[in-house]
DNA sequence: GCAGAATATAGAATCGATTTCTCTTCAATA
DNA sequence: TATTGAAGAGAAATCGATTCTATATTCTGC
């Protein structure tokens, strides 16, 4: 493993010149820059990034501290960061704390240890970045969930009007009986989906029963439950809003399994859009996130934030970044339709019946 | 920010104690270890792994480099890397080359730079580790790909007896006219498949014609395509092997699109897996990667190749590592079902004509 | 051709940890 | 009491870059 100071013996030159070579100063004499090239060539020489990074206080890395690896939301959204982070030559630690909030303390402390110039934190909990300490540290970004009544450096989806429009579009079905299932509470996604849902439904006058309001946590398995709960309920709805992907798979499959048909006996909006919502059947209904752009817009930001504080000299000030709020786009497939009315839905699952006993 | 003079200072020792306290170095008196951690505490003190890192020449950190972080056969290995690696004190860098060699290249080489420990390896193409210069930098283990006749350090699936166990389940059914579509041929995982799914047409002397044999490249959209050719052929297979994930979603929009049903007239067989497989209508029968645990493997492979690295002083030897070829589960779902007879089939293409024009 | 300014380069200090070396202190043992 | 050894203080070297300072060199204008 070779150092400056080799190829600096090697091309004849000073260590301050090969320095000025690999950073491209222009004191540096062409004809130097030619012959200190040449001898890094010949010695296969990559400067250690390490070494560098200690002198100059600045790793050229920053960690992404997510829920989930696993949900296609998140993947997304890690395309368009590594997407941004590489164009501007930095690399990713990629954490998933896996909805666990202790893991994500671990991990906050980690990559403070490493020195990385910024976070990009999906928070599982929303006690975590309340802390100021944290802040001092380094800067943050959150992406997809942010405290209530946050204000600060952040990139999210504008789940309030989201679910609003998602809302309305069954409402304009025909749709009366329309019930939720809703993620946690605490942050806000899960919030501002439902305050949007339930708008929509104040504006027009329509109830939401006790029974129509299920609880669930964002996983496969609470809409599953919450789908079971809803469709067995003496006056079930006749349309479903499940407010993320995996919620709606679980509800679909609770459809499945109770051979509800889908529109015809119930309609399904899902928020959360991907890349096999158009291969179920029926297509999904979805409200799609601009998932890639809220990874390349949150990047975007926290480079920016870097740039301030280099030029303020590590000193806060200058603009300070305020939470972006990201449009939605309702892709209405084949699980949302106009309602039947109540004697052909009963025509309707008697026919279900036989065809559970054939 | 403080350094450990800072908190030798404080807690009144030498640097060289705050040190062994840091590393638990035995030597150090309880009564020192106690005011030591104190002083830390005090002062929130995180030690600086930057500095750690160039003086003894280690950084904790690993990076990934895989073809597609928003395939979830990926997201599941990347799952059991970051368990494993969190559970040792490593930290991982995920590089996405998105299928395309120069992007890896250069993330090797950003790597390479940042002296990564070592590297986990899902190649594009088998051409770029081919190169020693590679290897010589930093131990690595390949995943998911290994070039042809590849023996070394890496975690793969038996791809070959997977095909030949899926064939089988399709030939056990009754199907003789068995098409296929095929990823790229030029690495392991693409061929192996191939190779397992001719020798099960072969054992039972079953012909594969030239049409019968698509070559997609992994894609949703190869996948798609492959699929119209097949069922567009004058005599249509009774059933197809789709060798990943993507290309079966795209093979089941193009049955759809031709209204064909599966599996009453054609069985499909899926190689991957995924969290959805069982939400489809109809559920699909697959052939399941543990893909989890190839990342656990995968990730314990290196750790044990940096053990070695580290107790022979940076020099190869003790025990070199193999390939590890892991099983894969069948699993027989609704997607596959014994071939109707043909003159069932025809009134079946019959019907489909007629729904197609209504 | 030369003073003085501008600039290129060499040499040394620096980042913050680990590690080595010398030397002191104090306790246990013969 | 003398001897041995352990624990750790304190100072300095080290990892491999960047960067400051001082020196050497080139350039400008008269």
């Amino acid at each position: 493993m070779y150092t400056i100071r080799d190829i600096a013996r090697l091309a004849g030159v000073s260590v301050a010149t090969v320095s000025g070579v690999l950073n491209n100063k222009p004191t540096v004499k062409p004809a130097l820059v030619g012959r200190v090239k040449k001898a890094m060539d010949a010695l296969d020489y990559h400067p250690d990034q390490v070494a560098r990074s200690l002198r100059v206080r600045r790793t050229l890395t920053i960690g992404m501290v997510i829920a989930d690896v696993t949900n296609p939301f998140f993947t997304d959204v890690i395309r368009g960061v590594e997407k941004e982070a590489q164009r501007n030559g930095y690399s990713v630690i990629l954490c998933d704390s896996n909805e666990d909030p202790a893991l994500e303390q671990h991990y906050l402390s980690t990559l403070f240890a490493r020195r990385v110039d910024g976070v990009l934190l999906a928070q599982t909990s929303s006690s975590s970045v309340q802390e100021s300490r944290i802040h001092k540290r380094f800067p943050i970004v959150l992406i997809d969930r942010v405290p209530l009544g946050f204000t600060g450096a952040a990139v999210i989806t504008d789940n309030f009007s989201a679910a609003y429009e998602g809302t309305r579009h069954l409402i304009e079905l025909g749709h009366r009986q329309i019930a939720i299932i809703t993620g946690q509470l605490n942050l806000s996604n899960g919030l501002d989906r439902f305050e949007g849902f339930r708008k929509a439904l104040q504006e027009e006058h329509l109830a939401l029963p006790d029974k129509y309001l299920q609880q669930g946590n964002f996983q496969l398995d609470s809409g599953y439950r919450c789908g079971l709960e809803l469709l067995r309920l003496p006056v079930p709805p006749t349309a479903i809003f499940s407010c993320n992907n995996k919620m709606t798979l679980g509800l679909m499959r609770a459809l499945g399994e109770l051979h509800v048909n889908c529109p015809q006996a119930l309609s399904v909006l899902g928020f959360d859009d991907f890349e096999w919502s158009a291969y179920f059947t029926p297509r999904l209904t979805t409200i799609a996130q601009p998932t890639y752009e809220m990874g390349r817009q949150a990047m975007q930001m926290l480079l920016r934030m870097l740039q301030a504080l280099a030029e303020n000299d590590g000193q806060a000030g200058g603009i300070q970044e305020t939470t972006l709020r990201l449009k939605v786009e309702l892709r209405v497939r084949d699980s949302t339709a106009a309602p039947v009315p109540m004697h052909d839905v009963q025509k309707e699952n008697a026919t279900v019946e036989i065809s559970n006993q054939g």
